[in-house]
Formats: C-alpha cells, structure tokens, sequence
DNA sequence: TTGAACTTGTAAAAGAATGTAAATGGAACC
DNA sequence: GGTTCCATTTACATTCTTTTACAAGTTCAA
C-alpha cells in the first residue's frame, strides 16, 4: 500500500506545493488547514507521516505532535521557520522526529520523508511480528504469513483480497461491517460505487472456510447492512 | 588501520591549524572548505570523526550534523564561538557527539577527539558484534560475510542483488515491500517504470531458500502491493 | 399471499498483476 | 581477443481482482 501522508499548514500555497512535489512521489497525500480537519482525515485513513507547520493558528504544531505522539507511532516531521530555533528543540523533545526549514529545498525535504517513511515501517515490522494469531473453529489465521492453518495441519492459501477481507472481519467479531467500509479496506481500484467486489470475495472466502458455504458459520450475511463475522460460540 | 578525520571549516587559517595539530598525532587529515567537498572526500575514504565548524558558508554545520547523523554513526565534534550556545544544544540535539568552542585550547581539543575515536570504534564493534547474522528456519543470513548458511553446513552462494533484496526483506519481517522500494534499495535504479527485475529475483531466492517455491513459506507475495518477509518461526 | 422492488449469491469473462524460462547485454576477469 | 557471471528485459503462462449478468433470496405494501 502507498505510504498515506498528511500536510497540516495554514498557508494554502506553501500546503498546496508540498501536496504537489509529494504527489509526484506518489504518495498519498491529504491536505488540512488545522487540527481539526486532520482528526477528521486520520479517521478515515489513519497515516504513516505528518507534515505539520509548528506556527498554525488554533491547535499549534508542537501540540499536535504531543497529542499525535502519544496516540500512535506515526512519522511526525515539523516544518519551521529559520527564526523559531527554540520551538524546533521542542518540537523534536516532544516526539518529532525530524523538520525542515522554510523555504523549502524539496530534494531535501523529499529525502526526509523517505528516509522516515523508511523507519516508521520498520519499527511497524516490529509490531507486525507480535500480532497475535486468531483462532476459530478448526482454523488459524496466520497473520505473519497470510494464510490460513487447518486444525489438521493443512495449509490454505489466501489471496491478499481474502487475507485483508478475512483479518477485517475477524479483528470485530460479532459486529456488522457494511461493503463499504470492507470495501476500504481491501481497496486496489476505488472507482467503483455500485461493486460486488465484496459479495464475490465472501463467497470464496466461504468456499474455502465454511463446512457448508450455502450455510455459512462464521460470515453471516446481515440483509441491507452488510457482513460480520460469529463470535466464538 | 589510523583513523581518518575530516576537517570542515571556510577559514583557512583555522582549518590549517587544525589539521596540522592533528596530523601531529598521526591520524590521517583530509579539509574541507565545505559541504560538497566533504562530501566528495567521504565517497572515496569514509571517515571516523568530522570537525565541523557550524557556520559554514553555505551548507551550515547543524545540516551537516544531522545529514551526516542520518547516514551512519560517524564521530561528530562541533567548532563553535564562544556566543551560539543555541547552536550547541541544536547540534547536540541532531546528533553531534561533543562540540569545542573557539579560540580551540589545543589539548583539550586533542583529548575530546582521543576520547570520541575511541567510542566511535568501540560503538563500530559492538554493533558489528551485536546482529551480524538473522536466522529463519533452516538458513542464517551472515550479514558480515554476506552469505547464506543452512543448518546442515551447506553454504548457498548469493549474488549481489539476491542478498541485497533478501538482506532488506529480512530485516523489515511483516511489512509489504513494493517493488520500487525493493529496487531502490538494491540501487541499480534504472528509470524504466515497468520492471519486471524484482519478480525475477524474487524466483531466483524462493528457488534457493524455499522448500516449495511455488508455495513459499519466506517471501510472499502481496497482490498489487509487494513481497514481504514472514516474521518469526 | 402475492408480486414489485430491492438485496445477495455466484459462474464466467474481462482486466491486471505476478511467475518464470529464455534471451540480451554489460561489466569484470582472464 | 574471449569467457564468465549476472542483472535486466522479453514473452508468455498463470493467478488474482473486478465486473458482468443473471439467478435466487428477502422485504413489505397491498
């Protein structure tokens, strides 16, 4: 998946220049103007990278990486002034991770992002290796290897649509997801409003797991709401 | 081997003086007037320890620091005057292991760079020392030697490219890879936009490591995204 | 209960991405 | 010069995702 990245700075031209040389990068990359439209952009899509302009009106820069900071592990990089030196100091002793100066020399700022982008995912690695395997019925899902373990020592094969789909399901037992929001999460193309991507997905997930796949255990349709997944009986 | 340190400073009076000091006690001396000569100087003899005066025409000192930082755990002192404290604390904050202030009390000087060339090497050991090898099922990834080892003692020879792709494979375990970081980080970047380089290589490894390429238990495919790592057993 | 309007299931085709054997070309070595 | 090695490209087979098309199921007002 392409690293989400998010620009948070008051000035519409200094926002809409770093959205465009990011852009060209190909990364995705959102914009807001203060704290408040980038709470609503993370939860949405949640990012890998903060750009954040320390000197914003309302809810400043330095706050936002505090309040950031203890939330997630999310890359934070403050763009600052040649003038505010002190605030830079802050910045990075309140979990920052890098700045750039104003004006922007942009080889520079894009080797930044990178370079953090490079060192958000590997502290995410070490995550991902102690995420917990989930269990139902007679299966395991193999987070580390995206795939499925029969009770039995059979081995299913799930594709990236499948494991994304299934992982989705199986972190919210009990709770109906619409085609939507599952929709999000398994997206390769967006374009598409009125998709059956997800009903086709179901059913192979069905196939491969369910004893009777026209009688479902585990996925339970939901009529006009979408799927959900059992919770262990 | 005598350690190498380099001096950046625009006086050259004062770069004279430096040099000449420390080529007294026998180390191997190389100046530099600024950032980009430096830089040329590294490319061909990294060095140990850099003096860098923090006001440099040009590329500052601090850039410098934290560049430099970034790239590799090299020893850092500052040159400073008596009158940017502010500086000193930025320096120390971006990575610069010790700063001296100007007029230099020579021994001092000499001594705080004994003193930081020995942790330099010290540190430079202890990491050598510290995760030279990463083990998956039957394999060992010898990092020093650059050579995969399998338990029975056999000794699978990878190219170049091979171990620099499965070298950063390994170390992000659970993380997608794309192929354009993936190349990027076997640096033969050659701007053709549809390569199929990484795929390619990819088949060569999982021939090698894999008990079953065709249902590889190591590197596994991520649909639309990349190949990532399985972490632990 | 019936049937119109809607939602869901699913086989099959179309559209993309990946696997891989073989060919190509470039650099290092003799 | 020739030879070897190996990264890269090519070309085609295979696999995966999404769309399409229609069958089947569900809801609810009449």
């Amino acid at each position: 998946m392409t690293p989400h990245i998010v620009v948070i700075e008051d000035d519409i031209t200094t926002r809409r220049r770093l959205s465009t040389a990011l852009r060209k990068q190909l990364y995705r990359v959102s914009e807001a103007e203060n704290a408040d439209v980038m709470e609503g952009i993370l939860a949405r899509d949640p990012a890998d990278l903060l750009l954040v302009d320390i000197g914003l009106e309302g809810k400043d820069g330095l706050t936002i990486t505090r309040e950031q900071r203890s939330l997630s592990n999310v890359g934070i990089i403050l763009l600052t002034s040649r003038d505010d030196q002190i605030d830079r100091i802050v910045g990075l002793e309140m979990g920052a991770d890098d700045y750039v100066t104003k004006p922007f020399d942009y080889r520079e700022l894009l080797a930044r992002v990178k370079g953090l982008l490079v060192r958000v995912m590997e502290n995410r690695s070490a995550q991902a290796a102690q995420e917990p395997r989930t269990r139902f019925g007679d299966w395991t899902l193999d987070t580390s290897r995206r795939r499925l373990d029969n009770r039995d020592g059979r081995v299913e094969p799930l594709t990236r649509a499948e494991y994304e789909l299934l992982h989705a399901l199986v972190k919210t037992p009990g709770v109906a997801l619409s085609r939507d929001r599952l929709l999000d999460l398994i997206q390769q193309r967006r374009w598409a409003s009125d998709s059956r991507t997800i009903d086709v997905l179901i059913g192979r997930l069905r196939k491969k797991i369910e004893a009777d796949p026209s009688r479902p255990d585990w996925i339970i349709t939901v009529y006009g709401e979408g799927y959900l997944f059992a919770s262990e009986s």
